[in-house]
DNA sequence: ATTGACCCTCACGTCAACGTGAAGCCCTAG
DNA sequence: CTAGGGCTTCACGTTGACGTGAGGGTCAAT
């Protein structure tokens, strides 16, 4: 599909998208025109990216994690063992990621079971 | 306490907390000569907005969230009750974050797990 | 073959959350 | 009393994630 109808589906700006292709979280092939063809993978693709944006990651993070969220039907391709000490130091930000979103929820959480029903505010 | 201790207590710069302050974050005391004068549970509350604002929450929500989250010693007191859809939805939000953090995570594992301990690459 | 919707690439503008001096006051130690 | 560390208020600079045209190509339909 070409930049617009991907735009509409997936509820983010035509811009944005340019953006990160150019920051490289999407490499749509080019019809000989050249504009930009995506695939139907890309809408989940830019639902993910928007989440994690959304919860605070920079590109440049989001670029190293979404080929690890790659849904392969059966697992990753095995990857190289001079990696694993970067894959390593991936998997500990995404966890301190969790645990810093955990600990901003458990926040809220308990702000919004604390509120009472009906209030002197 | 003074700008300088809290701030190295707190892990955040001089500036960031009087940039809080500018917007309304924190609200400290003057010495006679001008200093501000932080209480001791201003360390809490600086981790509190760091946290939000890690998480993606901007400083005129977290705000609207700090006086709803004043630490009474036993839990938070309670807070305005016309806020709760605004706070659900940016729960919700993180906690989609979370899920997406979290299957990455659980890939990345996987990779890593699988990657032979010895390679052909 | 012209319109109109769609697309392209620059390239400058914007906004939040600070960083980074500059110029000067306060306060304790030597 | 003066040197130095800490504090103050401007005020301009930076960075990331886009917004917003400008100027121009593409293409199906009239």
């Amino acid at each position: 599909m070409r930049i617009g109808e991907l735009a509409r589906r997936s509820g983010v700006s035509e811009r944005a998208l340019r953006y990160y292709e150019e920051q490289g979280l999407l490499s749509p092939n080019r019809t000989p025109s050249g504009y930009r063809d995506f695939e139907e993978s890309h809408v989940d693709t830019v639902r993910r990216i928007r989440s994690l944006l959304a919860a605070g990651l920079s590109t440049a993070i989001i670029a190293e994690l979404l080929p690890c969220m790659v849904d392969t039907g059966e697992g990753l391709a095995p990857g190289c063992p001079e990696l694993l000490p970067h894959l390593e130091r991936e998997r500990d930000r995404i966890t301190a990621s969790i645990d810093e979103l955990t600990t901003a929820r458990t926040l809220l959480t308990k702000v919004i079971t604390t509120t009472p029903p009906v209030g002197a505010c």
